[in-house]
RNA sequence: GCUCCCGUAGCUCAGAUGGAUAGAGCGGCGGACUUCUAAUCCGUAGGUCGUAGGUUCGAUUCCUACCGGGGGCGCCA
């Protein structure tokens, strides 16, 4: 328990549940800008037991020992207690969270079987920055998840299938297998979807073929499929590329796509009939999960099985809750997808639980997220209006960074400017969409992204570069301070050293709501708390051998903290920049 | 029409289970580089927290109703 609010808040709750007869009783113990700490507890408990806050607060003071934690404690307002740690137990806590793999962070206290769906781009269409939210916002979770303990599974639901691969397969034949391959390959996915799509809207004979081809692909045709698996090989050896450049942990080996699911549909609306759950309704074979209504408040089905006898993704999304749930064996299943979709997951989720394929203690959340706006405030589109590609957007980001690191640091080998480069313009797109409330929609903004300044990966990349130097240029090895308690004295050591212990919870925050931007936040409190840190407290030029000592032990925890912070976003952190 | 989400400083955004004077960055203004990377730091100005009610000792936070913006509402995914 790293976050000495946390102690506080555990030193004190059986003293007020004392207080409060033996009924539970939260101490309620926030950060303040008044003292460390304010416990507000009593404020709550005075009426209940009616008395006046502060004489409540007193009784709590005096049931208590405080000494080995706080110097100071006072009764101030109403009866808010104020509470400041002493330096002592501050210093002891970090060298505790120094000594511990995970940095103070505590361990998940089960551990789950988390399935995290995202990314999820189309076979044979490009990746654009819709596909970003997603894959950033997933990878950041997953590397959460696993880092507290958990056992993630990723699983990239790729839109492999459907009514538009007969008219793809049959744009394919028309292209010529090789030139096809070759139009796929350099990763032109648009103008090949695009070139079908106009066939299809513009030639009966054309959609008589497409149309026919979708039966012979249902049919598991194997020539058909022998194509099929063309586009798709072609596509997700693309996504690859792109996953690599992002950086992030989807490979092809999580490749989940709505294809997999193909064999089990039927027998989702088996088991569904057999529950008694499906209703026929204007021919297609429905379920009508409560709450939902349509425009005419009339109750809305789920379409499991449509009038033609198609399956659409309602049914995959089914299989695929209960191919989570039975062989995976998940508790925890994560979609990380596009807000829009809130209601067809709710009703997914819904028809799921009745069921009965969901047991109560598996949790289904929809990790949902807005769109990424231009500066108009419209969904972002590129110049000639179209949605921004993501392959485009990277290259253009590392060359931004690229002309930046070149002015900052002219110095550094050309080798390993493109390697910072590459770590701060990949970090800076990724920050920029993971550092606000995933909810809400964003403005992509390259002056501000890479503007090195204010809630950017820059700014947070460059106080760990900091750091790395000052080790370099004094030939001090990292490890060998390691051990070292440092001495909090000066404020802004204090500062440092207060927030450095937040880690845990920043981390737990963040899952609590699987919010990447709470832990973005802090890291960029974490930043400036150093960057204020480093201009008032010199390290290599410390008054004593000991300071020196000290300071350079907290420089050593705030860039692990640091690194491991932005790792668990995906985001590098170069020694130099 | 029903329903979900959003509405905080000029701009871009934080504000966990309600807690004492609402925070940050940018931009504005004013300072700090022979000193561990100034891609930085320090100071300052700037807000009826969309509006109106309600619950509460206490509301940006919870509830209701409006106003504004966006999404969803049966055989596309």
């Amino acid at each position: 328990m790293a976050d000495p609010v946390l102690t506080v808040a555990e030193l004190l709750r059986p003293v007020f549940t004392r207080i409060a007869g033996g009924l539970d009783s939260d101490p309620v113990v926030r950060r303040s800008d008044r003292a460390d700490a304010q416990v507000n507890g009593s404020l709550a408990l005075a009426k209940a037991l009616g008395k006046s806050p502060r004489e409540v607060a007193q009784m709590v003071l005096d049931a208590c020992d405080l000494s080995k934690v706080c110097s100071a404690t006072e009764i101030a307002g109403p009866g808010f207690i104020n509470v400041t740690f002493s330096n002592e137990f501050l210093a002891r806590e970090l060298v505790a969270a120094a000594d511990d793999v995970r940095l103070g962070v505590r361990n998940a206290p089960a551990k789950l079987k988390v399935v995290v769906d995202y990314s999820a781009p189309n076979v044979a269409k490009e990746m654009h920055v819709g596909h970003l939210r997603s894959t950033v916002i997933g990878d950041a979770l997953v590397r959460m998840l696993e880092f507290v303990g958990h056992s993630v599974v990723r699983e990239n639901h790729i839109g492999d299938w459907g009514t538009p691969f007969g008219m793809l397969i049959e744009h394919l034949i028309d292209l010529g297998e090789t030139e096809a391959a070759n139009e796929l390959s350099v990763g032109d996915l648009d103008s090949f979807y695009r070139q079908a799509r106009i066939k299809f809207d513009s030639n009966d004979e054309f959609k008589e073929r497409a149309r026919a081809r979708v039966v012979l692909l249902q049919g598991g045709d194997d020539e058909t499929l022998r194509m099929w698996k063309l586009l798709v090989g072609e596509s997700t050896r693309y996504f690859d590329k792109v996953y690599q450049t992002l950086g992030v942990l989807l490979t092809s080996d999580d490749l989940m796509g709505e294809s997999a699911y193909n064999p089990l549909l039927a027998h989702v609306v088996d088991r569904l009939r057999a529950s008694g759950l499906i209703e026929i309704s204007d021919g297609a074979e429905v379920v009508f999960p409560d709450g939902f209504l349509n425009r005419e408040n009339e109750p809305l089905p789920l379409i499991i099985r449509k009038t033609d006898g198609g399956y659409n993704y309602a049914t995959s999304d089914l299989a695929c809750v209960i191919d989570r749930v039975e062989r995976i064996g998940a508790n925890v299943v994560l979609y990380v997808v596009g807000s829009p979709q809130s209601q067809h997951l709710e009703m997914v989720a819904a028809v799921s639980r009745r069921a009965g394929w969901v047991p109560e203690s598996t949790e289904l959340t929809h990790v949902a997220f807005g769109n990424v706006l231009g500066a108009d405030r419209k969904i972002l589109k590129s110049r000639s209006g179209e949605a921004v590609k993501l392959d485009a957007l990277l290259t253009e980001s590392v060359e931004r960074a690229a002309e930046a690191v070149k002015e900052k640091n002219a110095e550094l080998p050309a080798a390993q400017q493109a390697e910072v480069a590459r770590q701060i313009g990949i970090g800076a797109v990724k920050y920029a969409d993971l550092s606000t409330d995933r909810i809400k929609d964003y403005m992509f903004d390259w002056e501000r992204m890479l503007a090195f300044e204010g809630n950017t990966s820059p700014y947070l990349q460059y106080a760990h570069a900091r750091i790395c130097s000052i080790f370099r240029k004094a030939g001090i090895d990292r490890a060998s301070v390691r051990r070292i308690t440092p001495t909090v004295e000066h404020s802004a050591e204090r500062a440092l050293t207060m927030r450095l212990l937040q880690f845990d919870t920043a981390v737990w925050d963040t899952l609590d709501k699987y919010s990447p931007h709470r832990l973005c936040t802090y890291l960029f409190e974490l930043a400036s708390e150093f960057s204020s840190f480093y201009e008032h407290c010199p390290v290599m030029r410390a008054d004593s051998e000991e300071q020196k000592m000290s300071r350079l032990a907290l420089c050593d925890f705030t860039a692990r903290v640091m690194e491991q912070g932005l790792a668990l976003l995906g985001i590098e952190s170069p020694e130099q920049m």
